[in-house]
DNA sequence: ATGAAATTGAAAACCATTTTCAATTATACT
DNA sequence: AGTATAATTGAAAATGGTTTTCAATTTCAT
């Protein structure tokens, strides 16, 4: 995660932000997971070996991070942002669970070339989508 | 608008619940406007006419709305949940502009036959999707 | 080292939404 | 029609995730 961490600094020195060792902690713990994780849940995991970094700061740095290009907001449809990693991980869309909430990580490179063709359609200068599948799981269809 | 009141009063009577002035005022005040409202938006507009219905009372009208397929939720990635008609309504996804917000309804055939296709493939049975793609409008790209 | 500017944690504020509660109302049943 | 019962209402308070405020502390270019 050595890549991560430089490209973070620099994201800071670009806006002339400062390296402190709090955002340094939060970036580790936010790596250290694989899984979608809430401002909270890293607060939460940041906690244990740092008693002393504040939930703010927490949320400050979350934001830094993204702009750093580092993460991406998942949107379950809770008014919870959860983030999961951005940098040398592939786009990927969901399948969510109404029961267990359990998601899948998908891609099917057809629907993206479609949706490019979309926006062109309507002369949309398409940055992002997001396209989450609603459902239920092999293990909770009845 | 008639079928989409009965069809409303058709689903409180199924779950023993009242048929209210104020529910009914609420129901016609969303079916009038074509837009995606916020229940605020709707609470404001109801305001105009019936100054005497409560804030609360339209959230849980909403949601009853909701529960009678009438209306269905739209997520353009603020926390706010904004209603659209679902009566009579075709499901469509939406092009969603970041500069000046305004959003595009789109449908695409081969997209949704795509994602079918998809959710078969990981023996999930899908219920509803949610594909909304972010860009520059015609008028906002640079 | 110095000083300007950025950062921090704790607490308060924010804001959409939900809940509480006592008073009112709709409906089913005499 | 009158009554009992359960649902509904509006106002206010609570909730919960997120953001802001502010005084104290820290970073870093000079
Ligand atoms: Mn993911
Ligand atoms: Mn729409
Ligand atoms: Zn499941
Ligand atoms: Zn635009």
């Amino acid at each position: 995660m050595q890549k991560e961490i430089e490209l973070f600094k620099d994201g800071l020195k670009k806006e002339k932000l400062k390296i402190t060792s709090q955002r340094l902690k939060i970036l580790e713990a936010f790596l250290k997971t694989e899984r979608h994780m809430s401002c909270d849940d890293l607060y939460r995991a940041i906690r244990r070996g740092n008693p002393e970094i504040g939930y703010a700061t927490v949320y400050r740095t979350l934001k830094l991070i993204q702009k750093a290009g580092l993460a991406r907001e998942v949107d379950l449809g809770d008014r919870v942002s959860r983030l999961e990693h951005e940098y040398g991980h592939k786009h990927h869309d969901h399948l969510i669970c109404l029961k267990c909430g359990r998601f899948f990580e998908v891609f099917d490179p057809e629907i993206e070339q479609l949706q490019e063709r979309l926006a062109l359609k309507y002369k949309f200068n398409a940055v992002k989508h997001k396209m989450d599948i609603f459902g239920y799981c092999r293990k909770c269809k009845s």
